[in-house]
RNA sequence: GGGCUCGUGGUCUAGGGGUUAUGACGUCGCCUUCACAUGGCGAAGAUCGUCGGUUCAAUUCCGACCGAGCCCA
């Protein structure tokens, strides 16, 4: 017997750690296969990658869905796209920030900005190089050569033009409005910077008077704030307080520079068996009273200042720190006699995530980006958008329904993308930079080339280089863009929007948004926005919304659950020899799960088939390996079993006589192959990959292998065409989910990588191929062929008959008689 | 608390108004070493979350509830 052109004896995490290696270690190589090639005259396939934000480590689930994105990448080049896979990293952000100022012991504001942005800069580097390496490992096939970092010149630039037009056609605005703030770190915070911490406050019952002398009590946590009161309000249904509703009643504290009663109103936010049920609503002590403020059309008091203290309308108490202002109102309240009770209770406040302070919404001048009056064009847009899962839409469908106010975009902090404007002396005017220029307004003054705007008008009154004298001493904004500002950008960037006009003409709409479900009112329904915005049309042809990575009990992993699974102690689980172990907390107790070899091939291949687009998928390595490791095994077994046998000089030619069984193993590898090609084109990695499973681990080994075995050891060329044929083939259409697995056996036995196809593999077998009526014939019969012999393993397993020993009185069916001689043969049948 | 998504053998999963509900892993029994024990044959294991409704017929459609998850309060 011949040896096998495939020398290893199995697949192992080894072997594909070398093949990784040489792949990614020839460059020259690597840029020829993956780079971008807009010229190429393919059809351009761009993918808007989600560019993953270095903390240090990156998350099982979300290298799961990355390793996906690949296999989409790849799949569309085997169909003969010309496809940009964007290596993208997002380093804008408030995480560095932190990170520094943890590692430093030091406050941001404590710096001189520039030393800071270099130290986020030189930290977040760090960061960056540990997700390329995971980035390799699990094999992606990114355009690394063309990195872009968010944080770098070129993109921001993007940004910042964007911003610019935004500005020019109205759809950005200034406003003073009520914004989450942390006065102790001196910025504003977005939503999803506050966290809720516990803490034991005075929940007090003040005496409120009406002009008609009827009193009312009220029960608050912030008496402070009753200086800012704009409405007191009672529930619509409430029968206790009907006859109050309308009236006027008194502040029970001193202020100053405002009226000294407010109306009572319903509102049907009021909790009824909360307190007394009359609530007073001030400006602003939740984000309760801001919706109140807004909906009642109130004009809001600005009771706390920028550093924390009482403003002028607290009266006496002004001056005094939030904390000391409240304690002073309970005493004073208590002189009076208007103090009913006060009792301890606890309560959940909102802080700052970073200084685990208790935030205050105050009214500030922001930038907005206006959405509220864009919603009905962008949903005709994202008609034309296909998801996948298609039920996803209705992630993006309910959030912008629940659009009511204006995005704000201006953060008070550093290392971010800078607002690129200055202000003239008299605040009156303007002044912008070019299209696709980098500026630092907080340090340098505007670039040549800029223009000159009226500020409310936004009229153009003229160039920067004529006008500079007479604006006077010109200011540059000193705060930045909230980080979706930046992200939103990503497919305009990636498709060539601004640096290369030529290409985002072919390019655009995107053609492929992946993402995560958790994401979709940020990353995407602003990125739609923005290309509503600016283009007035669907950022994307495909949106594919995965689901998330949860623990093997399907919780999220988080570190305060300590449930987390690293990623890449799962994919170097069986280099070197050395296995894998993982302590993870379950629902009750610490449960340690083994592994001894899995890799990046088994791990795509997992996530490729055990779960469809859209589902959360629970990440458990013990079942990864036992599921899916076999797999690998015995195509690899296949490949190796075939690879003892001359390959057919001409592959492509169909030899001049097949044998039933050949004809009907190509019938089924045919039809495979179509179900294949149709499902790489739908996106649809779940079917493809199934497909392929089912056929490389069953029908073809199992059944057409153990029938021509005999015909092969006797150098039938039918049979080794055949069967070398289909092998070929079918690495070339595994290659996306296994692309270092079919390289190594494509390269080693046909000379050919699997991964430099661009064409999908035409089946094109005379008289069997699949939809004519000789291949719906023969695809007829795999049952019955799967059945007999499955009768015929029985029988002999029943009489105590060795496999390769006879067996008498079994008859070929009449409906298998064309396969009468092989059967015979493989069972020896008597 | 609100909105949305999901809920199929022990685990994961396919499917879908109609006779015995798909497959994989695991479990159990048996076989075997001639590419592959990382194999082969076979068995057990599911009232398709619960309760109502529509229908000649529902696990599949509708509603409520329960549970899980995401996002937002």
């Amino acid at each position: 017997m011949p040896s096998p052109a495939l020398p290893e004896k199995r697949w192992s995490i080894d072997l594909e750690k070398s093949i990784q290696e040489a792949h990614y270690a020839d460059n020259a190589l690597y840029t020829q296969r993956y780079a971008f090639n807009p010229d190429s005259g393919k059809e351009i396939f761009v993918i808007d990658t989600p560019p993953p934000y270095p903390s240090g480590t990156w998350h099982i689930g979300a290298v799961a869905q990355y390793s996906m994105i690949d296999v989409i990448a790849r799949s569309q080049r085997l169909l003969g796209k010309e496809v940009y896979f964007p290596w993208g990293v997002d380093r804008n952000g408030i995480n560095i920030e932190f990170v520094v100022e943890r590692n430093t012991k030091r406050k941001m504001k404590t710096y001189d900005r520039a030393e800071f942005l270099e130290l986020c800069r030189t930290t977040i580097e760090e960061f960056t190089e540990a997700m390329r390496h995971t980035g390799k490992r699990v094999g992606l096939s990114c355009d690394y050569d063309r990195e872009y970092l968010t944080d770098a010149p070129d993109y921001r630039s993007v940004t910042q033009s964007i911003f610019v037009e935004l500005f020019k056609k109205g759809d950005v605005i200034e406003d003073l409005r009520p914004n989450i703030y942390d006065p102790v770190e001196g910025t504003t915070i977005a939503d999803a910077e506050v966290e809720r911490l516990p803490r034991k406050t005075k929940l007090v019952d003040v005496r409120w008077t009406c002009e008609d002398g009827t009193e009312l009590v009220i029960s608050t946590t912030r008496p402070e704030m009753i200086c800012a009161c704009g409405v007191v309000v009672v529930h619509p249904e409430d029968e206790r307080y009907t006859h109050l509703v309308g009236q006027k009643v008194a502040l029970p504290l001193e202020t100053n520079g405002r009226e000294k009663t407010v109306n009572i109103m319903t509102h049907p936010s009021v909790k009824s068996d909360f307190g007394t049920g009359i609530l007073m609503v001030c400006s602003f002590g939740d984000q309760n009273d801001v919706a109140v403020f807004r909906e009642l059309g109130l004009t809001p008091f600005q009771a706390i200042d920028l550093d924390g203290k009482m403003t002028d309308v607290a009266g006496p108490f002004a001056g005094m720190k939030v904390i000391e202002a409240r304690n002073a109102a309970i005493e004073a309240l208590e002189i009076q006699g208007d103090l009913v009770q006060a009792v301890e209770r606890n309560q959940d406040i909102p802080v700052s995530e970073r200084g685990k302070n208790p935030v205050e919404i105050i009214l500030l001048k922001e930038w907005y980006v206006r959405q509220t009056h864009i919603q009905e064009k962008m949903k005709e847009h994202v008609d034309e958008i296909e998801f996948h899962p298609p039920r996803n839409r209705q992630f993006l469908l309910d959030w912008m329904d629940n659009i009511s106010i204006d995005w704000p975009i201006s953060r008070r902090r550093w290392y971010h993308t800078e607002i690129p404007i200055w202000y003239s002396e008299d605040n009156s005017k303007v002044i912008v930079p070019p299209s696709g220029t980098y500026v630092q307004p907080w340090r340098e003054s505007p670039p040549s080339g800029s223009r000159v705007l009226d500020r409310v008008t936004r009229e153009d009154l003229g160039s920067y280089d004529d006008l500079e004298a007479d604006l006077g001493l010109v200011t540059g904004e000193e705060k930045v863009f909230d980080t979706w500002m930046d992200s939103s950008n990503s497919n305009l960037f990636v498709s060539g929007y601004l640096n290369h006009p030529e290409v985002f003409e072919k390019a655009f709409p995107t053609a492929f948004r992946p993402q995560g479900k958790e994401i979709v009112r940020t990353w995407l329904y602003y990125t739609l926005l923005k290309s509503t915005l600016v283009l007035d049309q669907p950022g994307f042809k495909h949106v594919w919304i995965d689901g998330l990575g949860m623990d093997p009990w399907g919780r999220k992993m988080s570190k305060s659950l300590g449930n987390g699974i690293d990623a890449d102690s799962v994919l170097e689980c069986g280099a070197g020899g050395r296995t894998g172990s993982w302590k993870v907390k379950g629902p009750d107790k610490t449960v340690s799960l083994r592994a001894n070899k899995i890799g990046s091939e088994c791990f795509r291949l997992w996530k490729a088939c055990d779960a469809q687009v859209g589902d959360d998928f629970h990440i458990n390595p013990e079942e990864i390996e036992k599921k899916y490791f076999g797999v690998l095994t015995k195509l690899f077994n296949v490949a190796r079993f075939a690879s003892q046998f001359d390959v057919p000089t001409n592959l492509d030619e169909e030899p001049k006589h097949l044998e039933p069984e050949d004809r009907w193993i190509l019938a089924e590898f045919q039809r495979t192959m179509n179900s294949v090609e149709a499902a790489w084109s739908d996106l649809d990695i779940y079917t493809a990959t199934q497909g392929l499973k089912t056929f490389g681990t069953g029908l073809l080994p199992s059944h057409y292998l153990e029938m021509v075995k005999s015909r092969l050891y006797d150098e039938d060329i039918a049979a080794a065409w055949t069967l070398h044929r289909i092998v070929r083939d079918f690495m070339a259409a595994f290659s996306p989910v296994c692309p270092f697995f079919t390289h190594h056996i494509s390269q080693t036995v046909y000379g050919h990588s699997s991964v430099d196809i661009d064409s999908f593999p035409v089946q094109a077998f005379s008289e069997v191929a699949a939809g004519t009526e000789e291949g719906l014939r023969l695809c007829k019969l795999s049952t019955e062929l799967q059945d007999f012999n499955s009768q015929v393993w029985g029988a002999k397993k029943e009489s105590g008959t060795s496999l390769n020993q006879p067996i008498q009185g079994i008859v070929v069916p009449e409906s298998l008689v064309e396969f009468e001689g092989t059967l015979t043969r493989m069972h020896k049948l008597e």
